[in-house]
DNA sequence: AGTTTGAGTGTACGTTTGTACACCCAAACT
DNA sequence: AGTTTGGGTGTACAAACGTACACTCAAACT
């Protein structure tokens, strides 16, 4: 045997996490049992306590999990992929490709946002308000931007937020033949918002 | 005994109902038990199949109710309530004064549109979309949108739609101090959008 | 007055749940 | 080489689960 002990683990711990992304696909975590979870692994239902005090300490391990990749998309955003020369239609294609990519952590998020154990609803909007603030601080270097408070630029990153979690759950639950529709819609969106929060900024003068 | 064989029968149904929507405060309809909801409404387990066939039957009659008050908020919005002489003041606040109202019915919508059984999944998909049909057609009557295409109604009230969940999502997991920003948020953001839409169409000319 | 109906009861069952406890045994440490 | 550590096992149990079945008894119907 070449694996180490620490491997071993890693390795048993990642089919934990895994098998509750995969069972979370039907049912939310709240209804997802211990012993479950266990079966689907591999290991007796006592094993599982080696990893993790309970569900909701295996939920919270997800949400960080869940948010790496979360952060991974928005560092493609800032890089902007010169494959598209359009801001908004660079951004909405890496939307769409990590939801595929990432679908299991999508899906887990936009489940457990609302539904989920307290302490797992309240990781997810700690996340989320993370996410805003580093989309705000994104948008102050756009130009047109200069003179905006950073409350005016937390409140378009909400907005923005709000509208691209919106796509990305429209994503999630359509088929691929509308999948099409809903990226339009997604783009004509993103294009509404910054153009009226630029001119309705604008009216402010 | 004043009360008729029917009136009884649904005084429990009621009571069912309300029950559900008292437990699900904590966890979702999947995590909740048929034996829950007979303890907290008083009735033995069996009892329950003489109003539902099932947990998820009760989460389509919750949804039937809850889309009732959302019908309500709309036509409320509609008439355009005097008090008020901004359109986005004005919904605003009655969207405000309905999540208050009819906190479990907003909370119920907000957990199982991503939980909850697949069947009560796509009864909530399918009450947004009407939803947003209404708006939409209510967006047609506004000024300066009569050039309009159906399809560009759509995917405006869509946004308005997602922004708006996206507001009551946040004023139900607001404190009382904190709502008075996330309302003000919300008619910047929706000033924003109106804004925006009507100034990226006049574009296309 | 006699009969039917149906909401609610009570018992009973096989399953599944979370968790306690004693155990094993190979990797890691001394 | 000898000892410790800890991931995984196996058994065990009380509690809660969904649901089947036979019951009651007052309202509703004839």
């Amino acid at each position: 045997m070449t694996e180490t002990r620490g491997e071993r683990k890693e390795r048993t711990r990642r089919a934990i996490l895994d098998a509750a992304l995969a069972l979370g696909e039907d049912t939310s975590l709240a209804a997802l049992s211990l012993r479950q979870v266990a079966k689907e692994v591999g290991i007796v239902p006592t094993g599982f306590y080696r990893h993790f005090d309970s569900i909701e300490a295996l939920g919270l391990a997800l949400v960080d999990e869940a948010f790496g990749s979360l952060r991974a998309m928005l560092r493609d955003v800032r890089r902007g992929d010169p494959a598209f020369g359009d801001i908004v239609d660079g951004s909405i294609a890496i939307l769409v490709d990590h939801v595929h990519q990432q679908r299991a952590h999508f899906l887990f998020i936009a489940r457990e946002r609302n539904a989920g154990p307290p302490a797992v609803r309240a990781a997810i909007r700690h996340g989320i308000e993370l996410f805003e603030h580093e989309l705000a601080t994104d948008l102050a270097r756009l130009p047109g931007t200069t003179t905006w408070s950073a409350e005016d630029l937390r409140i378009l990153s909400n907005l923005i937020v709000t509208a691209m979690v919106g796509t990305a759950e429209a994503i999630l639950s359509a088929g691929p033949k509308a999948e099409a529709q809903v990226t339009a819609s997604a783009r004509r969106q993103l294009r509404m918002v910054l153009v009226g929060a630029l001119n309705w900024q604008s009216d402010r003068a």
